[in-house]
DNA sequence: ATTCCGTCCGACCGGTCGGTCGGTATCAAA
DNA sequence: TTTGATACCGACCGACCGGTCGGACGGAAT
């Protein structure tokens, strides 16, 4: 399924992205999307089967990308807690890189399926293995001692709630933050207040 | 406008708020609302003048709920954080005990306000208010040398994500936690969780 | 008995939704 | 030069959307 054109389907998942991220997937129209991506909507449904197929590529396309993001980063801290952080590190930065994976990623988390039993196990698993990989850090860091005895899951949630809600929220966090949530000064402090809480909340001994 | 007569209104705004939390609000009709209700559609229109204003009223209700749930909870506590913790474990037994507020409350956080300028402003400023009252008192352990000089923003984030976002998070959380959420059992361990790592976060010293 | 009002209904409106269909332009392989 | 596949379009479809309208029913006040 990949030599159908690399070009307007891209453009088309792009602009997709934006639009799902901000209104949700029932308040954006094939016709919208069509427009923006300057096609007609026919030409949508010769790319994308149906307006789920499409909501579905965007989502895989994003957890994709921070799968990747974390595979490439490599890891050869000997620290438990280290290496814990420097997963959420690069998950942040994806996250304030573009604003509408976080919200849409948001969206996937909290919104009932209605989606496909087939692709969902699929986006799923994409998911599993992104929130595993930290979770087995922590695990390992208790296991050696490092790292208080945390509940493995709530301590996911926690951190999940702490980034991608944070980089999602859109007027509230605007409006506590002046408009600048994702600028680079304001990152790098939202790095330095998670890195502070979690390295008290979870380090065994603090140095 | 109280007059209207209570039962049917409040019937369609515990019906409405029920679908609004699980599929947010362009997925969900009038004529689905009204059906559930045992109404006719003409009737929901009767009492709301509009989609929208029905949408208002139901997250003004949940805002009101949460707010005059904190109020009530007096607070005699000399200690600082022990008074932001007792908040936030009033907001936490809220959001536990009904699972569409938290839906709901998540979706008005991070959503795009298609909202009407005037309405908006009435919830903002209810929202605010929860929020400021915990911000002010991080903000007086800090003056009073019990807390870390950590930022406010950011930390009322982190708290909103470690809360609202974990008892909104639907199937993830029920894959996570094996549907087991808003048992008694679970939410027990969320607060101990969310108060261990806050307690160690926020503290000057740990006892 | 009449008036009035809150409550509710069925029928209907214009518009938009996701999706289909027939057809055209392009280009590469035959 | 034909064939076939890709990319795209305009016109169209049935279903459904939020919202309106005129009227029906019942109880309370006059």
């Amino acid at each position: 399924m990949q030599p159908i054109a690399p070009s307007s389907r891209e453009k088309i998942l792009e602009t997709a992205e934006v639009l799902f991220a901000a209104r949700g997937f029932s308040a954006v129209g094939m016709r919208e999307v069509a427009d923006r991506v300057g096609l007609s909507k026919s030409a949508l449904f010769h790319h994308f089967a149906s307006k789920l197929e499409l909501y579905l590529a965007v989502v895989e396309r994003i957890l994709v990308d921070i799968d990747a993001r974390q595979e490439a980063a490599a890891q050869p801290k000997s620290d438990a807690f280290e290496r814990v952080w420097h997963w959420i590190e690069v998950t942040i930065d994806t996250l304030a890189e573009n604003p509408s994976h976080a919200r849409l990623l948001l969206r996937t988390l909290f919104e009932e399926d209605d989606v496909a039993p087939e692709d969902e196990d699929h986006l799923d698993q994409l998911l599993a293995k992104i929130l595993r990989r930290v979770g087995q850090a922590i695990q390992e860091g208790i296991d050696r001692g490092e790292l208080r005895p945390v509940s493995i899951p709530h301590t996911l949630q926690s951190i999940v709630g702490m980034t991608v809600y944070h980089f999602a929220s859109g007027p509230v966090g605007e409006k506590l933050f002046g408009d600048e949530i994702y600028s680079s000064a304001q990152v790098r402090q939202r790095k330095e207040e998670v890195f502070q809480l979690l390295r008290r909340g979870l380090l065994v001994t603090i140095d």
